[in-house]
DNA sequence: CCACATTAGTTTCATATGAAACTATTTACA
DNA sequence: TGTAAATAGTTTCATATGAAACTAATGTGG
């Protein structure tokens, strides 16, 4: 019988706890990683992944594919035009909004920072094989949906 | 070839993001449930459920098994002891060190919070059969031993 | 049109967290 | 021994986070 159906609860086996140590153990390290060498947060950083795939989204678009707050949004987006990184223009159609775009200097840490991102995955999952790989990733997309109905 | 090994990054599909997203809202969602039920917060739940099963720990033994830094430990157990749920006694051997145990109170709130976490546990799996879910734990193995190495 | 609800985004405030400094005690070793 | 280094645990301080209140603009039913 596996672990997880025994009637007693060691804490290093339960799985709510070992998602949650393994995730901030992984976004603290890779934060690190953004801090020292481009000098963004965590926020900026999803905030630039994701203006570097989709320009001029407004800053509730962003809150949906960043899967943060509107606070944290906001947050995020005022320091990156701080930084001269992300620029905002007015929505013709509705003056609350705003479109965000990156600037040139943001492009460049968007160019840096994805190859930098993806070598970090690759390192992390160096000690998996293909197949629990894929396997990972088809039981992250079932527990996702799962918490999505909740 | 799979996602990950893509030049590209879209965000909903990097890893370190999505074990983020899930770990958070899963840990999110356990810890609204130990506040309203029984009035404690995810520390400490997690002090409670180590010393349920090892009695008389100290708090460097506590931070240990929590993966908590002792700041967080030290802030848990006062509020434990607050509430009545824990106790200290000296240790006769290191008068810097104390020996933690559950109070009666205490093992009452365990043997209530043990069951409701386990509970959760199965349908957080729910959607997982019976190999998913020994895969997911060799995976998680697999990369909570790696991250130990950095 | 015009009140009223809704939405976009920001600010405020209260709480959570962690690093560093601190106190008390113990250990190591000259 | 006695003094420096190490350890247990707490406190302080600076930052991160999120909920709720707020401002401004837009949509909607009478």
């Amino acid at each position: 019988m596996p672990d997880v159906n025994k009637n007693v609860l060691k804490l290093e086996r339960f799985l709510p706890y070992r998602l949650s140590v393994l995730a901030n153990q992984v976004s603290r390290s890779l934060a690190d990683q953004y801090q020292s060498q481009f000098g963004i947060s965590r926020p900026q950083w999803r905030v630039l992944a994701v203006l570097g795939e989709y320009d001029g989204l407004s800053a509730n678009q962003l809150a949906e594919r960043t899967a943060m707050d509107k606070v944290a949004v906001s947050r995020a987006v005022s320091g990156l035009v701080d930084k001269q990184l992300v620029f905002q223009t007015n929505d013709s159609r509705d003056k609350r909004r705003s479109r965000l775009s990156l600037s040139p200097a943001g492009v460049d840490i968007y160019e840096a920072i994805i190859p930098a991102a993806l070598t970090f995955q690759s390192e992390l999952l160096e000690t998996l094989n293909e197949h629990e790989i894929s396997q990972l990733e088809q039981i992250l997309s079932k527990l996702e949906t799962d918490q999505s109905r909740s």
